[in-house]
DNA sequence: CCCTATTGTTTATAGTATAAACAAGTCTAT
DNA sequence: ATAGACTTGTTTATACTATAAACAATAGGG
C-alpha cells in the first residue's frame, strides 16, 4: 500500500483543529477552544470526550468565577499521534 | 475562526489517496488505483462514484483485453479542489 | 459445459458527525 | 424571593458516511 492509513481519531475536522491548538498552547479551555474553532458546544463536548477517552488529552474540571469549567491540555499520547498523523497525510498531500 | 473547513469530499482516507495518485499520474484504471491504495473493490468502486459525482474525477469506460476497464482521470476541479485542501489541512498541522 | 478468475456494482450494516434539546447552576433586577 | 436571562457544558436524535459482503456479468481453461 503506498499510504499509510490515518489515525480515525485524529482524521476529523474538529478534533484535528483542538488538538493543533493543543499542541500549540499546551492548555486551553472550553471557551478558547470553542472560539478558536467556531463550532458549537455540543459537538465540541463531543469530540473532547472521544479525545479524552483516545488518551489524547487530559481534561480537567474545576470552576472558575463560580461558572463551571472544562480546561483541556494535551496529553504525550496525543502529541505522539499528532506528529504521526502529520507525517501520515503529508504523503497524500503531494499529489 | 482559525482553521479553514475541509473539503468533505476530500476529507476521506480513500478518496483523498485517489485524488493524490491521479494528480501524481493524471490517470489510472481500476487497478492501479487498488494495488496502491490497498483498498476493497467494493470500497473502490463507492468512492470513484462519489468523486465522478463531484466532478473531481472523468471515468472512461471500456474493454482492455476482453475484460471491463474503468479508466480514472483528474479532472480541472478535481486538482483545484486537492489544491485547496492541501492549503487548508497545512493549517492544522502546524501544531 | 462447468469451474474458476476477472472486473466491477449494489447493498446491508455499523459507525460517525452534527446540531437541537436538555440540564444545572448563576446573575440581575425588581 | 422570584422571574427571567445568561453561562457552561452534556445528552440525544438523526442524517450522513464508510466499509466489506453479497451480487452480477463476462471471460478463459480444462
Amino acid at each position: 500500500m503506498a499510504f499509510a492509513p490515518l489515525d480515525p481519531v485524529l482524521h476529523n475536522q474538529l478534533r484535528l483543529a483542538v488538538i493543533s491548538l493543543l499542541v500549540a498552547v499546551e492548555e486551553g479551555d472550553f471557551n478558547f477552544l470553542l472560539e478558536k474553532t467556531g463550532a458549537t458546544r455540543g459537538n465540541l463536548s463531543v469530540q473532547i470526550t472521544k479525545l479524552k477517552e483516545a488518551g489524547y488529552i487530559v481534561v480537567t474540571k474545576s470552576f472558575k468565577d463560580n461558572y463551571p469549567n472544562t480546561v483541556c491540555a494535551i496529553a504525550p499520547k496525543g502529541l505522539e499521534a499528532f506528529e504521526h498523523y502529520v507525517k501520515a497525510i503529508k504523503e497524500y498531500l503531494r499529489g
